[in-house]
DNA sequence: CTCGATCCCTGGACGC
DNA sequence: TGCGTCCAGGGATCGA
């Protein structure tokens, strides 16, 4: 499932291979998942791929103006949301399509730029000026490039839990259900705990364990756990490094307690029970820790 | 404001 | 072998 390190593993692939090259004609499958397919049909033959970015669990596609358009220079780009099984790459023109190719934009070397994406939860969209820099806008910081202020500010400024926070791109973007229990799990925070009550300290740390695991994430191409693979067509090496994550029942690498899973904010989240201890009980943070009194604590 | 539930979609795992 | 069922999850949406 592409999160921030796999999608810019797949946008710094991309950059490397199609950046430059000028998109000839577009053959469009399955639209379910496009915003607008008659203008990306209408709009980009013609356009060259400036650059790829990564923008959160976004790839921008950066596209010049059409070339005799005398309009005035609009920034505009195409939007690609990878969703769970979103992929996109260049191939050569003569191989065959692979299942659920859903676009192909033939480039001006000879391959074709395709999107394939068996569910569909993936987004595309066209667009350009201001609706483009309004939909970027919707969206929180990027937690590579955000400061430790900015960071504590978002994340002690909302009472919902801290998973939903890491989750909730309009306060973070780019992190999803992996990279969120890998970071609570490194800053020994429990998933259930209010953002709004966070410690300073934990905060801090929380945000050192993110910026760290995603940063060592995207050194090794990201996580391969379903199907991921970024332009080239290779899997990421990271799922090798999870903790948490997928673990359930399995032993925690710190205190060899079995690693838990929960439901919070809708998604499964593993952790490990006894380093990351659950909030006081009460009806505003869950009741995971109902009998879980003074009692056993010290056990030694 | 925050929550859970529901829907979208398909492939893979699992049970019989 | 071949069904049926459940689950995965990012995001939108809706009602509580």
């Amino acid at each position: 499932m592409p999160e921030l390190p796999e999608v810019e593993t797949v946008a710094r692939g991309l950059q490397r291979q199609i950046a430059g090259r000028r998109i000839l004609s577009i053959t469009l499958g399955k639209t379910d998942f496009i915003d607008n397919p008659e203008e990306i049909e209408k709009e980009l033959p013609g356009r060259a791929i400036r650059s790829v970015v990564r923008y959160g669990k976004f790839l921008l596609l950066r596209l010049t103006p059409k070339e005799n358009a005398g309009e005035t220079e609009r920034e505009s780009a195409l939007l690609v949301h990878l969703g769970m099984t979103g992929m996109l790459r260049p191939q050569p023109a003569g191989e065959p399509h692979a299942k659920h190719t859903h676009v192909v934009a033939l480039l001006d070397d000879g391959r074709e730029l395709r999107y394939i994406d068996a569910r569909r939860f993936g987004r595309m969209a066209y667009l350009a000026g201001e609706s483009l820099q309004e939909e970027l806008r919707r969206f929180g910081a990027d937690p590579l490039e955000a400061g430790l202020e900015e960071f504590t500010a978002r994340i002690r400024g909302k009472r919902a839990r801290i998973k939903a926070l890491l989750l909730d791109q309009q306060v973070l973007r780019g992190v999803g259900n992996i990279y969120a229990d890998e970071s609570l799990w490194k800053a020994r925070i429990h998933p259930k705990r209010l953002g709004a009550r966070l410690r300073k300290e934990q905060v801090k740390e929380l945000y050192r364990a993110l910026q760290g695991i995603l940063e060592r994430a995207i050194v090794m191409r990201g996580s391969s756990i379903a199907d991921f693979l970024d332009a080239e067509g290779q899997p990421g090496e990271y799922q090798r490094h999870h903790r948490a994550y997928g673990r359930e029942g399995k032993p925690c690498f710190r205190c060899k307690t079995r690693i838990k899973r929960v439901i919070v904010a809708g998604r499964s989240s593993y952790f490990c029970p006894l380093c990351q201890k659950a909030p006081r009980s009460g009806r505003s943070q869950g009741r995971e820790t109902r009998n879980q009194g003074q009692g056993h604590l010290k056990k030694r």
